[in-house]
DNA sequence: GTGCGTACTTACCTTCAGGTCAGTGAGGGC
DNA sequence: GCCCTCACTGACCTGAAGGTAAGTACGCAC
């Protein structure tokens, strides 16, 4: 939610899974609760402090839900809501595309480094 | 084209459209091929450096096509390619959920500044 | 010949997202 | 008693993305 106004709903779509680990996050969540742990696990790369402050952010914009269960240890759980289930069905042809782009990679150069097509 | 290698296709996506501009420069290119001062125009906000730094990304990122007229005064039109036009195609869904959203927020409060519901 | 518009490029500067590291409090294993 | 795990939080730092302002080379209008 940083922008805003936004000039168009890609716009305001766009905000919403702007972060680094963001889509990530919601393609681990997608049909599958997951706690905090496994989460830190399932994003490989990602900081307890990042991906707290992601969930966050994605709680506050109603695509995340966050159980908090009061036992000890500890025990919280987060979810797509349904809002979140819906983003990750419009995030699929954009998965789908990214895909034959990363086959297209690997045939243009398997191996190599990134970096431009020259 | 920063990171790779990608853990998943949508990673791939969203390397490509990272950008600031990135996907509101897509979606002025839609269906139609302009000229860098009339981008300019359609993108509020961006600057020259930017603008150009962000197309010869999505050039270089195959979705993005320039083509340059050697005439006086300099003329160059962009336009996007056929990987370009699916792309856009594939954020078409993530538009509209978008649009619902921002559709949602306006309820919510309008006029009101960002922020959390509380 | 001054200034505008074309499409950039360059040097420099600011901002802030994200990373590092340390701390919290309670229970369990050894 | 010590350290581990759980799910965080806060202070501090860094790097890179993006912004600012100026320069470039050309033709045209006035």
């Amino acid at each position: 939610m940083g922008k805003q106004p936004y000039v168009c709903g890609l716009d305001a779509a766009v905000d919403v899974i702007d972060g680094k680990w963001k889509v990530l996050i919601i393609w681990a969540l997608d049909h599958q609760r997951c706690r905090f742990g496994e989460l830190r696990r399932l994003v490989p790369g990602v900081t307890e402090k990042v991906l707290t402050q992601q969930l966050r952010e994605l709680e506050a914009d109603g695509v995340v839900h966050r159980e908090i269960y009061d036992v000890k240890p500890p025990k919280v759980e987060y979810s797509l809501t349904e809002l979140g289930d819906e983003l990750n069905t419009a995030l699929r042809p954009l998965g789908a595309w990214g895909k034959r782009r990363m086959a297209a990679l690997e045939e243009a150069g398997p191996g190599r480094p990134p970096g431009r097509t020259g």
